[in-house]
DNA sequence: AGTACACGACCGAACGTTCGGACGGGCAGG
DNA sequence: CCTGCCCGTCCGAACGTTCGGTCGTGTACT
């Protein structure tokens, strides 16, 4: 039972597209994996047959096979993109420099960054179950990144400025459960800016989303920065799919 | 490409074992389908296959056809129970009457409370896509819940509870983002109870993680009644899969 | 001529599903 | 008590289809 696919969508449009032939411009392993990562998606990784996947790029399964070794490669290439965007964002400076809590937000909201930039490979990545050899590899560096992160928050702990009442490791498993959402829900024409979505992460996660009875006064509480309230936009999507 | 599953586990457990043959206990569509869902659950539903189930039962393919009529069926039933569930508990008194903000609070214990119970039920209800008419009519009643939840909050932002720079869609995606990651990780062996968790959620919540200059203060700043507090039992569990 | 890209035909394996039949506990007639 | 049938349960062997992947060839550009 497949879902309807439209044939030839559209040509390879990012990463430099390569030699031409028959008038079109030919397909880069980059450029696949973009509309292999589209379809895994929609159908799910094993939902997807490489029929459906030649159906999407307008070429045949042969053909794909002369970009990529397997259907399991576009897997892997489409959680290593994801993995690496993440992991680059821990070593930056303000990842593993200065005050927990302050690491943690810059964490909190570049992780927000990286899954909207790389929504499609973020997505798949995070749907990924461990059935091959790949997506084990997946699942054990999404729990190293996990682990690292749980070390930032029992940091802040311990430094006083996130409560003591939190198991730190059930904290930030809530904490990305929330941030990793986003992937179910957000487009990007329809929702806010990714700093706009920070923003409001960061509210609902730090101050909580109980009305204080001196409104305003969270902002001025510790000297941290808050970016200038403004509600993000409300929009009518799907909420589960 | 499987992973090893074991052979016959146990006997069907649930649901009153009806007849017996060959010296086995027989199974029921209910017993079936709880094996059915944890194989699911562990390998995706597209990539279980009939003769998985097979294994994982203990009988014969030919054999589950007996009880069940189709593959799908067995996803219909499983998400059926989660989405049953789910809406019975909306639909309780203290979901649908009294003060918005309190209404919220029954809400996000009782889904906690829902998940947890019927933890492998509703984590195959979260992975479904879409694929199959199955699928689509899951992810319709999702969006439903969804609906319904979203109300309460705008209502208990009209009524002053909850702070008003958030958009209360937003907030309802980011709040059951949370509760609803429980299913990624959640073991009934080493977490705590039901309720220590919702008690954890509700607290992240509502009042966020930053620590306040006046400690205890949150708690007696609202009527509302918080449990004694208390840290969640720490866990070395896998963090993503 | 050489290379890059794409094609249609095809492979063995695995897929979900069907089918006729066999096993064996429960129960009626003696 | 025993006998014999019934039916719920399960089985092995296939069905037609689709799977991921291969192969030899064609063609357009350098």
């Amino acid at each position: 039972m497949r879902v309807g696919g439209a044939r030839r969508v559209d040509a390879p449009t990012a990463a430099a597209p390569r030699h031409r032939s028959r008038g079109r411009v030919a397909y880069t392993p980059q450029s696949l994996l973009a509309v292999a990562v589209e379809a895994f998606n929609q159908r799910g990784y094993d939902g997807t047959s490489m029929e459906d996947l030649a159906h999407a790029t307008g070429i045949t399964k042969s053909s794909i096979y002369h970009h990529v070794r397997s259907k399991e490669e576009l897997l892997r290439l489409a959680v290593s993109r994801a993995l690496d965007r993440l992991f680059a964002m821990l070593e930056q400076p303000p990842a593993c420099t200065g005050r927990a809590v302050d690491r943690l937000e810059h964490v909190v909201r570049s992780s927000v960054q990286v899954l909207v930039d790389e929504l499609p490979y973020v997505t798949l990545l995070l749907r990924v179950r461990g059935n091959t050899d790949a997506e084990r590899w997946a699942l054990q560096r999404r729990r190293e990144f996990d682990r690292q992160v749980s070390a930032i928050v029992r940091r802040a702990v311990e430094e006083g400025d996130l409560r003591d009442d939190v198991d730190p490791r059930l904290t930030t498993r809530l904490l990305f459960g929330m941030i990793n959402s986003v992937v179910e829900w957000y487009e990007p024409s329809r929702t806010g800016s990714a700093t706009d979505l920070a923003d409001a992460v960061m509210r609902l996660a730090f101050d909580g989303l109980r009305r204080r009875d001196t409104p305003g006064m969270t902002a001025e509480l510790r000297g941290q920065s808050r970016s200038p309230g403004g509600r993000l936009v409300p929009d009518e999507g799907n909420g589960a799919g």
